[in-house]
Order: C-alpha cells, then sequence, then structure tokens
DNA sequence: ACCCTCCTGTCA
DNA sequence: TGACAGGAGGGT
C-alpha cells in the first residue's frame, strides 16, 4: 500500500493514536524481520510519528534518557500496512509484528513480506536523498534542475526515488494523465509548459488522494476497517479499455520498466 | 535498456 | 496454469 499518500495517512493515523505510548512488548511473528533489534524497543516510549518519504518513523525516547534517542523506520513496500488498534483484528494471518502498548498495540501487516522494520540511532541515515514533492521546496524550477537532461522515459522517471520521493506506480500514471504528457515522453524534454503543467498535477494529484486517506490504505477504526477511496478518483491507473474520462478513447496499457502504466493516447502528447 | 529476485495471493 | 500485483535492489 506504500505511495506517498498511503504513508502520510500511516502516520498520520499512527500519530493520533500512538503518541506518547510506551512499548511494553514486542512480538516478531516473521521471521525475516530482525527480532534481535525489535526487541531492544521494549521500554521505549513513542515520541512523534512522521513520514520520511515512503517510510513511517516512529521517533522513540528511551526511559530516564532525555536525549538518547532512537527510531523505528517501517517500510511497507509492496503490501504492508501499519496501524494502530485497541485489539486483534478477526484475520491475522498476516500478522508480521505486533508492539503492545501501555494502550493498545502498533499492528504491522504484510502479505508478501517484502516490507521492513528497521532501528536506527540517528535521522541522518533515514533522510530521503529525493525531494518531497509535497514541501514547499518542491517548485517548478526546483523539478527542472532534477529534470536536467535525462533521456529517461518520465514515467520510471517519476518513480526514482533519488530524484522525487513518494511516487509509486498508481500516482505516477495519474499523474501524466492530469498533466497531459505521455509516459514515454524523455523526462530532459519536456518544455516549459508541460514541466508546470506536471508540477501542478503533481501537487493536485497527492493533494487529492492525501485527503482522501489514498488508494490502497486500510486499518482498523474502533474495530471496524476503514479503508482509502481515492480508487474512486482514478482516471485511468487500472482502467484499461474503459472510456478516457477527457476525451473517449479507450485507456490503455503499457509495460516500462517491468512496471504497467495507464495512459490514454487520445489526449496525453 | 533488459533481466531476475524477494513473497503470497487473486483473477482470467 | 500463467499473468499480474502498491517496491526496490541486484546483475548484465
Amino acid at each position: 500500500m506504500p505511495e506517498l499518500p498511503e504513508v502520510e495517512t500511516v502516520a498520520r493515523r499512527l500519530a493520533a493514536h500512538a503518541t506518547g505510548r510506551r512499548i511494553l512488548a514486542v512480538h516478531v511473528l516473521d521471521e525475516k524481520q530482525d527480532g534481535v533489534a525489535l526487541a531492544r524497543l521494549v521500554g521505549n516510549r513513542i515520541a512523534t510519528v512522521r513520514r520520511m518519504g515512503k517510510q513511517c518513523v516512529l521517533e522513540l525516547r528511551r526511559p530516564r534518557r532525555r536525549h538518547v534517542e532512537r527510531y523505528l523506520a517501517v517500510h511497507l513496500r509492496m503490501t504492508g500496512h501499519l496501524y494502530w488498534a485497541d485489539a486483534l483484528p478477526d484475520d491475522v494471518r498476516h500478522l508480521r509484528v505486533r508492539l503492545d502498548l501501555d494502550r493498545g498495540m502498533v499492528l504491522f501487516e504484510d502479505l508478501r513480506r517484502f516490507g521492513r522494520l528497521t532501528v536506527h540511532e540517528d535521522l541522518a541515515s533515514l533522510e530521503p536523498v529525493g525531494l518531497d514533492p509535497t514541501t514547499a521546496d518542491f517548485t517548478t524550477a526546483a523539478l527542472h534542475r532534477l529534470l536536467a537532461d535525462s533521456r529517461q522515459p518520465i514515467k520510471p522517471w517519476l518513480l526514482r526515488q533519488d530524484r522525487l520521493v513518494g511516487l509509486g506506480n498508481i500516482y505516477a500514471s495519474e499523474i501524466l494523465f492530469a498533466a497531459r504528457i505521455l509516459p514515454d515522453r524523455a523526462a530532459g524534454s519536456l518544455d516549459a509548459g508541460e514541466r508546470r503543467r506536471l508540477h501542478r498535477a503533481t501537487r493536485q494529484i497527492l493533494r487529492r488522494a492525501i485527503d482522501a486517506a489514498g488508494t490502497t490504505y486500510y486499518a482498523l477504526e474502533a474495530g471496524r476497517r476503514v479503508r482509502g477511496t481515492f480508487r474512486e478518483q482514478l482516471a485511468v491507473y487500472g482502467q484499461d479499455g474503459d472510456a478516457c474520462r477527457r476525451c473517449g478513447e479507450p485507456v490503455r496499457r503499457s509495460v516500462q520498466a517491468q512496471r504497467s502504466t495507464y495512459y490514454c493516447a487520445g489526449c496525453q502528447e
């Protein structure tokens, strides 16, 4: 479930429920996770929760040590889910890690087990290389500098976390549709007007997706499953064969860098 | 640019 | 039975 809007939602919900809570026990149910590192979190208190790139980072305070900090970073990869709950859900088949708190618990579920929980002693090692497109630093000029003279097709370019952080396969297609730019255009070939449209579309799609709590997000709230609703606003992703909502041409699917891309050849140039 | 791997599941 | 799935890292 992991693109920027989903991780942003995860971090906000977790912050609302888990801030100030103390970790009483850690249960690691997947041998691929670092049980030794995670066991050391027992006794720590959750100070803040934030999103950094596509990772959800819990800042922890160790007991009786005001300034010594520690960070738990969670990368959800393809199918990870992370949320607070006051009781275990009915279906725990994909539960991989459980943090018992002094009130409730933090659950990490992951069907495909690609996600990773890592423990860090400083924030610097977690700082993403790429620019976060939701920040004020993301300007058309900054985008221009990043695109530079790249000959890479713009769709796979948008997935590069060393340029912009947070975009994934769903939002890359949606952003290019909104910007009316074909996904196979060379990143460095966009003219000033196209760069402006790309910048604007990136901010707009991410804003709407965050407001909708994402496309693939789900969690438990008061015992009920809640999920993001951006799926209802998708214009092209997963819609090949359907009529384009803008021009009526059929939406197409192609493959770039081994990933599906969805676009409309009628109104994207 | 291409290929593959890590995993487990759903769908045509 | 095979194709494909929110990500990313590796190899050639």
